[in-house]
DNA sequence: TTTATTAATGTTGATTTTACACTTAGTCTA
DNA sequence: TAGACTAAGTGTAAAATCAACATTAATAAA
């Protein structure tokens, strides 16, 4: 009988999870070097099994977290992939998850441990499994999602300049951006504090330093914006 | 061990379909009263369970076609929801999906068999369990989807008129269109073919019949379009 | 042949987007 | 301390797109 709950197959779920990070050289993932056949030695996403009382999202935070030290990031549900033959050793769905995170803050000692390390997106190692469709969306969302919500900044630190921000969206979207265009983009979105105080790493003059003013964000209960760079 | 398959738990993994239909009432959502506890009598979204060695996609298309007898339906998985209690009876994880059938199409007997009905998605009843997030979020999905994929065609008839691809877009936009600028920007996506053929029932003059040209779609090997209505 | 009904069609002003280059501030060095 | 160097900061004009809007056309029924 179609609808009965004692006859279905159970089956094991995975949760694996697209890292991004951001720095000077561009758009980055975490990688891991698997240790434990099958494809041991090759690169993979960082994953693990749902349990049996978790949640998808909770497994999701879990596993960042053991494996980057990092709390409270910026996830997102991407897909379920369960093609038959997908991981060899056993029938396995996974779930995959992307994270923001500010590439600064991670527990490098953590992610020694593991052998992970991190790539630019532009020239990522082949990686197990379906794990190269699962960057390939990832990146799709990621460029749908900065365009509509503001989760672009989780991969800047606090304080950052213009430039940064500028930087980062061309990194995303893989194309050059127009600076004055942009900045007059940004601005007229009205979710940035300009700060008073200068960034004089990058320049002699320095660059004013911002910050994303969530409380004015949220205070406009607004729907998405829509952000055509 | 964090990654030892033997060790991982298995669970249950349900398939919702969101079967949307338009009509000239409106937007439309196939749903079925259920024969069995828990919730029986209540109404639900149709589902079944995945089998073992099944694709999430083919469960869906399985169980589309059990229900409804339509084959080669458009079908898009939606998200993975895995509230623990989501289901009272046992921990069950339900990837949704949507797909959008051409009403007039569908095994009425089939459906009759199931007791399964048609209801309007502005006044559909209470669903069981999170149906009616999920049923929220295909909404959500459906918009953006035929924002950028010439999809809405799947709900009409092969020919159809402006007038009712108008009415369609209002329905899954739930808003009022200016039908002359409607018309343009759909026009201006060049995908259409305007047939010489009338649709005499709805006035005295008759209006146009139109057909989507899929293989003009296809030779643009373009990426998505934006149709912002 | 008049009437009634829905289909079909274009223009204008407003807004948004794109393309584009010079000045400024501050440090370094000669 | 003057001049050179470097990245930051800033505005405008032309083009494209969007939004608002009303009349004529075709046909069947009366």
């Amino acid at each position: 009988m179609l609808n009965s709950y004692s006859s279905a197959d159970k089956v094991l779920l995975a949760v694996d999870c697209i890292i991004f990070g951001f720095d000077n050289e561009g758009l980055k993932i975490l990688l891991i070097k698997r240790d434990f056949e099958p494809e041991k030695g090759k690169w993979s996403l960082i994953g693990g099994f749902l349990k049996k009382d978790e949640v998808l999202d909770s497994a999701a935070i879990r596993i960042l977290d053991s494996y980057t030290g990092l709390q409270d990031i910026y996830m997102e549900q991407l897909h379920a992939y369960s093609e038959i033959d997908r991981d060899p050793v056993e029938r396995t769905i996974s779930v995959a998850y992307f994270a923001l995170i500010n590439i600064e803050n991670h527990n490098a000692e953590l992610i020694q441990n593991y052998h992970a390390q991190w790539f630019s997106v532009a020239n990522a190692p082949k990686l197990i499994f379906d794990h190269d469709t699962m960057l390939r969306h990832a990146i799709r969302r990621l460029r749908y999602r900065t365009s509509i919500k503001p989760v672009g900044f989780e991969l800047l630190p606090e304080k950052f300049t213009m430039r940064q921000l500028l930087e980062l969206y061309e990194a995303i979207l893989s194309k050059e951006l127009d600076k004055r265009n942009f900045i007059s983009k940004i601005n007229s979105l009205d979710i940035l504090i300009k700060l008073e105080e200068k960034d004089m790493m990058s320049s002699r003059k320095g660059s004013y330093l911002y910050t994303f003013d969530k409380e004015k964000y949220d205070a406009k209960l607004l729907n998405d914006f829509v952000l055509n760079l």
